[in-house]
DNA sequence: TTTAGGG
DNA sequence: CCCTAAA
């Protein structure tokens, strides 16, 4: 059903891309609804009653408003299916009948546009194209809230025509969601330059916080209570201590990831031990193409942790927009003060951190536009890999977006778009102003402007992470004069946009990446970025080398970069081959074969990689 | 200027 | 990271 879903989906895009431009946001949030719809087993939809439109926020209520909250576990095992379809009940103690209807039919929230019934895709076009263009974050958080829901319906009812595969093994049944974004497609790049990578997905092992956990059991209910509230920022009455110590576990490290809805599907993280969730990623596709969300499950065993990516710039203002009352736990949306709260508590309870630190630090005086620092805890990897969804849409923004930066730095207060004034820079040799480093991270903070920080701030992460410049050691040398060493660990999340960077553009495009992708950050110069990527590039091969030294890697926490990401670069390895490290490594013969057979092959700079590679190969032979 | 590579 | 050769 789903994929007959799905599919619908994406035809009903194609189909109905005609752009929907005519409306203002403003028009179109005003006409933003949300419509509940039965989805019928063939794939169509029908408006849901009044009843359950009730049910649905019943599952956007907390608890102890006796009110359904979601929190499944969901678990495959062919064998019986029935009993992993265990529902976890809350304090509120859960009538299950009450629950969910889903047994009839599958619970969709969405948005559209003024509900018609003459057509399905309406409905699809409402929700995975948006109103408009430029409400595509919205967009975008829909079709992941949507695609939440059909998880978790999906579960709940026993669909069984739907194959999952061979259920139990650690094998992963794909629910493709894909949403297309027409209005950002053949943007910064032009289509052409886009290479499309077929979703991959990336297990990570993450260990959960059982050490928060720990900590949270030895506390009382007030305590908890307490912790639930500098946590989510707001109270709670629920009585139940396990279910305190869950949310307030989960929260601790999920907390970026709150904002958006996820509590349908969450539930096992902080109660399993360290099972090994399973990650959807959305991996790059070509910039603003559409978005793939595989949702991968299944992991060791019967226990299935489900993470789903989400985009995250999107939530916040559309469940606000509806459901600003349903800010609780699973459906919480911090407000920023919120999450300052939370950060405060993160701050006491969380586990010490074992890298970047640094980051924590100067986050924190780099306070710029108002975004809160990244989360550096176990959920990091998490965070990172769904944030490579948002890549494109940040990139774009960034690049693209027509939002204007008051140069009080530069001394004119002229506005100019964003994007026009990067280049402008880049090609002038007025580079000094954002090639500035250090000092004046105010400039720093300005291309990131406040304009957008409120509500389109796709991703609060570079932003931080990249605003920040304390990581760079002051050098005093001999000379007299103190000079700066350019010493500044990568950031997984700069990892992860160089990785997205190359898996775009391919390796050795190194001014292009840095340009889209770090445009931010002043640092990291083309060669940084070079630089690094081989060291990635080593880093994986070695990892592929011996799992014995992964597991030990992570044990001994001396793996900074996540296996996810080393994958990654992995399989980017094969794609571009990046000039000389990889030799040992691979089958060597394999490599050129693999290229070939690479759907994924690089549309765009096809040719340049090839002479390049031929130049690199050609030269390694003589030397 | 940018990229590949060595240090 | 830095530096440099080569393009």
């Amino acid at each position: 059903m789903v994929e007959n879903w799905q599919e619908k989906c994406k035809t009903g895009n194609m189909i109905d891309t005609s752009k929907n431009t005519s409306m203002t946001s403003g028009e179109a949030a005003s006409r933003l609804t949300y419509k509940l719809v039965r989805v019928e087993e063939d794939g169509t939809f029908d408006p849901a009653s009044e009843d359950e439109i009730t049910e649905v926020e019943h599952l956007l209520a907390e608890p102890k408003n006796e009110k359904v909250s979601v929190d499944a576990v969901l678990c495959y095992n062919n064998e019986n299916p029935e009993k992993c379809l265990a529902i976890e009940d809350f304090p509120g103690s859960v009538d299950h009948n009450n629950q969910l209807k889903t047994d009839s039919g599958v619970l969709l929230s969405n948005i559209t546009r003024e509900w018609s019934d003459d057509s399905k895709f309406e409905f699809l076009d409402g929700m995975l194209q948006g109103v408009d263009e430029e409400d595509l974050h919205v967009t975008n958080g829909l079709s992941s809230a949507c695609e939440d829901y059909l998880l978790d319906t999906e579960f709940v009812e026993k669909v069984p025509d739907l194959d999952y595969g061979t259920c139990g093994g650690p094998r992963s049944g794909n629910l493709g969601f894909e949403s297309r974004s027409p209005g950002l497609s053949e943007r910064d790049t032009g289509g052409a330059e886009t290479l499309e990578l077929s979703a991959s997905t990336i297990p990570v092992l993450e260990s959960t916080s059982d050490q928060n956990v720990l900590l949270l059991d030895k506390m009382t209910i007030q305590e908890l209570h307490k912790a639930f509230k500098s946590t989510f920022g707001r109270e709670t009455t629920v009585k139940d201590k396990q279910w305190l110590i869950r949310r307030i576990s989960f929260g601790l490290q999920n907390f970026v990831e709150l904002e958006n809805a996820s509590s349908l599907l969450e539930s096992g993280i902080s109660s399993k031990r360290n099972d090994g969730d399973m990650l959807l990623v959305c991996n790059n596709d070509s910039p603003g193409m559409y978005s793939s969300f595989t949702n991968v499950v299944g992991s060791k065993g019967k226990s299935v942790d489900q993470s789903v990516l989400r985009e995250r710039l999107t939530g916040v203002d559309v469940y606000k927009t509806s459901y600003s009352e349903a800010k609780d736990i699973g459906f919480g949306f911090l407000s920023s003060r919120d999450r300052e709260d939370t950060l405060a508590t993160r701050k006491r309870l969380r586990k010490p951190t074992r890298r970047y630190i640094e980051e924590t630090s100067d986050l924190k005086s780099r306070y710029c536009s108002g975004k809160l620092e990244t989360p550096i805890t176990s959920s990091k990897d998490k965070f990172m890999l769904s944030r490579s969804c948002n890549q494109h849409h940040w990139k774009e923004f960034v690049a693209m977006a027509p939002v204007c930066k008051q140069d009080s730095v530069g001394g004119s207060d002229s506005q100019v778009p964003f994007g026009l004034r990067m280049q402008k820079k880049r090609t002038k040799k007025n580079t000094s102003a954002w090639e500035h480093d250090p000092g004046d991270n105010k400039n720093d903070s300005l291309l990131l402007g406040p304009s957008h920080s409120s509500d389109l701030e796709p991703s609060p992460t570079e932003s931080q992470d990249e605003m920040s410049d304390d990581c760079l050691s002051t050098v005093r040398t001999e000379k007299g004069r103190s000079r700066r060493k350019h010493h500044r660990l990568w950031t997984l999340s700069e990892v992860m946009k160089l990785v997205d960077g190359v898996s775009q553009y391919g390796v050795g495009r190194w001014t292009d990446i840095k340009r889209l992708l770090f445009a931010s950050s002043a640092y990291r110069t083309s060669v940084d970025l070079k630089d690094k990527w081989r060291n990635l590039l080593r880093a994986s091969g070695a990892e592929l080398k011996s799992k014995r030294e992964v597991e030990q890697g992570r044990k001994n926490a001396s793996r900074p970069i996540p296996q996810s990401v080393l994958r990654r670069v992995s399989e980017l390895a094969i794609i571009y081959p990046y000039p000389r490290e990889r030799k040992s490594k691979l089958m060597p013969k394999l490599t050129s074969t693999a290229l070939i057979s690479t759907p994924i092959q690089a549309a765009p700079s096809a040719d340049t990689s090839v002479s390049r590679r031929g130049r690199i190969v050609h030269r390694k032979s003589f030397t």
